[in-house]
RNA sequence: GGUCCUGUGGCCGAGUGGCUAGGCUGAGCUCUGCAAAAGCUCCUACUGCGGUUCGAAUCCGCACGGGACCUCCA
């Protein structure tokens, strides 16, 4: 393996080498969508820097245990512990059974995942799917006195906890300054605590999504199903649990409470929080109205986007951002990345036709060693992308004659140039093979040949036209020493 | 109010106590029938004020600006 690789732990606030509890196995736990709605940019921008994250430790042969979940069930509207839970509400205002509501936004989401590249998880779990467990671990939670029923509805006592567990450890926050910023309980409140949250909560009548319980007819609550589905798949402490880091002050520090509650035992070696996604400087997000959907993105059909934007081009838009710091998004940002992307993607496709000396004048160790170096240190990404940028200067030099390159290192640029670049990035090369594509590419042999035959009568005024006339519909004609290359923009 | 993060060149964005990423844009040069592409060069920054240091954009303090979380949110 290529050096020691590093990540950031919120728990410490510090890179850390990464070591995972079983030699060779990592076990990866992020916390995925509550599918009540679309996903917008920002969502996604989360998941592509986890499978970045998932693909560097593939790619450095880790056998990794990937577990995504689906919140298909208990995720209430406000932070009160009553009231529909969002599924209800949505099925009610679309008037479609909840679960419809939950299988279409699943489907939607995979689409997204798919359109970026994204590779699937190993495992996917669902929130309905795993009821059993989740009541299997409160009962646990209750046996161990850290929870208490009222009214068919289950809460965890978190000052009870907080007497052994530091509490809000994740945010480095003490209980009573916690407390301080919590608004006072009122006369409605059953709870205990103010910080106390619902593991259970007793049904409603209107409640359409409802199992039974050793509590009567209910739901689960929002945080207890993924200390019950991570525990269940990668054990009572596992490596790495990621999500965004909106999720770090409640629902993150809620899931080590009941965990730790259950097993006594820290839950996670490697807490890691993506930041967010901004636009103009505020956290993109639905509420604000600044968000969009990846299929506007896509189109360019919103207010905000000046045309539309390959899937591609975003991700490698966010490939240039540390997955830690924020991501300003503006239209600006996003086309100068398009072209840097274009450019990365065409020396790519020179470096197949590269033609090799005996002797090499760049160091390809020197940028395959930067390379492991950028992503060793805790994934960062740009300073990879950076020396890719590199490597695309030697190509082009080499193309140019200006360079030379000895074909052992021919394979090897090849091997660093594919690896990270499809690999590590995920980024795709927008190609197809469809029959289609075939005769294009046939037709346009003709047109080239035929222009080769024109030029070499010096007839420029007709050369040129034919290669105006192709740049109207988006077919550019570069004349190289070697012959005239075409390209399609866009 | 509490807990934090952050302020980098025209724009986006990395970053280490000294050797000053990268992309995009702009200017020039080379190459070329021209164009495009490519390569090279230039425009060389670190919010302000103090302090520590031989030396700080990088450490500390203060001020100002921006943001996040503390309520559902990736």
């Amino acid at each position: 393996m290529q050096n020691q690789l590093t990540v950031f732990n919120t728990l410490s606030r510090t890179k850390e080498k990464f070591e995972p509890i079983n030699k060779g196995l990592v076990g990866l736990y992020v916390c995925g969508p509550t599918v009540y709605s679309d996903v917008h940019l920002g969502n996604c921008r989360t998941f592509i820097s986890f499978d970045l994250i998932y693909r560097y430790l593939l790619h450095l042969g880790f056998k990794v245990r990937y577990v995504r979940n689906i919140t298909d069930a208990g995720h209430l509207e406000g932070d009160r512990d009553e009231g529909d839970d969002k599924f209800t509400k949505k099925a009610k205002l679309e008037q479609l059974e909840p679960m419809e509501i939950v299988q279409k936004y699943t489907l939607g989401f995979h689409d997204v995942m798919r359109e970026f590249n994204n590779l699937p998880p190993s495992i996917e779990p669902t929130a309905t799917g795993h009821i059993c467990e989740q009541i299997e671990m409160i009962k646990e939670i209750i046996s161990k006195e850290y929870a208490y029923e009222i009214n068919g509805t289950v809460y965890f006592d978190v000052e009870k906890y907080n007497k052994e567990f530091p509490y809000g450890q994740l945010t480095n926050r003490k209980l009573e300054d916690l407390l301080e910023g919590t608004r006072e309980l009122s006369g409605q409140d059953e709870k205990r605590g103010r910080l106390d949250f619902a593991l259970w909560i007793g049904a409603k009548k209107e409640t359409l999504m409802r199992w039974p319980s050793p509590w009567g007819w209910g739901f689960p609550g929002w945080h207890i199903e993924c200390s019950a589905m991570s525990s269940k798949y990668l054990g009572n402490t596992f490596d790495i649990h990621g999500g965004g880091m909106d999720l770090q002050a409640t629902h993150h520090t809620n899931e080590i409470a009941q965990s730790q509650a259950c097993n006594h035992k820290s839950p996670v070696k490697y807490w890691m929080h993506t930041n967010m996604l901004t636009v103009n400087g505020v956290r993109m997000s639905k509420s604000a109205g600044n968000g969009f959907l990846p299929g506007e993105l896509f189109t360019g059909n919103h207010p905000l986007l000046e045309k539309g934007y390959s899937p591609m081009g975003v991700r490698f838009f966010m490939m240039q951002t540390h997955y830690r710091s924020t991501l300003d998004f503006s239209n600006d940002a996003l086309q100068a990345s398009e072209k840097g992307y274009a450019r990365l993607m065409a020396s790519i496709k020179t470096l197949e036709n590269l033609k090799t000396s005996d002797t090499s004048t760049s160091s390809i160790k020197d940028l395959e060693k930067s390379c492991y170096a950028a992503m060793n240190d805790d994934f960062n990404a740009p300073i990879l992308v950076a020396n890719l940028f590199e490597g695309a200067r030697i190509i082009n030099s080499v193309n140019d004659g200006k360079e030379t390159i000895s074909a052992e290192d021919l394979d090897q640029l090849k091997k660093i140039m594919h690896d990270f670049v499809f690999d590590v990035l995920g980024l795709r090369p927008e190609s197809s093979n469809s029959s289609k594509d075939k005769a294009l590419q046939g037709v346009m042999d003709v047109i080239l040949d035929i222009r080769k035959e024109i030029k070499a009568k010096k007839d420029f005024a007709a050369s040129d036209k034919l290669r105006d006339d192709l740049k109207k519909i988006n077919i550019t004609i570069k004349d190289t020493k070697d012959g005239a290359t075409w390209s399609i923009e866009e």
